[in-house]
DNA sequence: AACCGGTTCAACCGCATCAGC
DNA sequence: GGCTGATGCGGTTGAACCGGT
């Protein structure tokens, strides 16, 4: 079953399986370019990189969706739409290829069953939070717990500061945070900072993960050492699925 | 037993974004 | 700023499975 550049197609087989494995217990995981040449694999490096997120990670968890799960993805989906790495975000051991598997073969039909899907798409026009990505300038005043100047936004050594647990309102008073949703423009470059090698864990944090209103100062860089594409609930995301 | 249609889910594909140069 | 390669994501496909006839 190989394709037309020699490399291997279709489902994998157990010694795949056992190469692959091995690999990326040697190497860890990520470079997924060298995966096949280090494994030894006749696959391409999307093939390995989705067969181990999918299939051979330790931490997958296999069986039925419970109960809680089912009502998690529902509201999810409901505040997020069609985002399942999001959502396989907020559900330990679940990929997002299985949540949108579930959605399409299970959940789909329950929400939007037959005589509902029609309703549905007439009628409920979800609106769907998408946070906008942020760029934060690490030296912003706030961040460092004293009075912003026009220097701290502009400038940028690429060292991340503590920041300040109550973040002020800008000039006009609008709360910088308060721009994460609401697509204000104008107040992104002067509210953020950017900073490369904090980009991972900063701008998709707020891009990713965070809902409206989510606290910041402490609780940001406390939570930037834990892993969020596992397990954790900040309070205002829990509330706002509790709606 | 054989066929058929529906369902499930692993895997592929195309695209967007990111990062380095 | 533009280019290029790497990565990640969502949509889609198709083989395997299952139940009904």
């Amino acid at each position: 079953m190989d394709g037309p550049s020699g490399v291997r197609k279709g489902a994998w087989t157990r010694e795949e399986d056992v190469l692959l494995r091995t690999c990326i217990e040697k190497y860890g995981e990520g470079k997924w370019h060298q995966v096949p040449f280090r494994s030894g694999l006749n696959r391409c490096r999307k093939s390995c990189r989705l067969r181990w997120l999918n299939y051979l990670r330790p931490d997958i968890k296999r069986g039925e969706f419970t109960t809680d799960e089912v009502d998690l993805i529902i509201r999810l989906h409901k505040l997020l739409g069609n985002r399942w790495a999001l959502i396989a975000g907020r559900l330990p051991g679940r990929t997002s290829n299985d949540v949108k598997n579930y959605w399409n073969t299970h959940l789909n039909k329950k929400c939007f069953g037959k005589a509902g899907k029609d309703v549905a798409e007439k009628t409920a026009k979800v609106t769907v939070i998408k946070p906008r990505p942020r760029t934060f300038y690490k030296n912003l005043s706030y961040l460092k717990g004293k009075a912003a100047k026009e220097s701290d936004v502009q400038s940028a050594d690429h060292t991340l500061s503590k920041p300040h647990s109550t973040p002020p309102l800008s000039e006009d008073g609008f709360s910088w945070w308060d721009s994460l949703f609401s697509g204000k423009e104008g107040h992104e470059e002067s509210t953020c900072f950017r900073d490369g090698s904090a980009k991972e864990s900063i701008s998709s944090f707020w891009d990713e993960e965070t809902p409206a209103a989510t606290k910041v100062g402490e609780t940001f860089l406390e939570e930037k050492e834990s892993d969020w594409n596992h397990f954790s609930f900040d309070m205002d995301l829990w509330d706002l699925l509790n709606a």
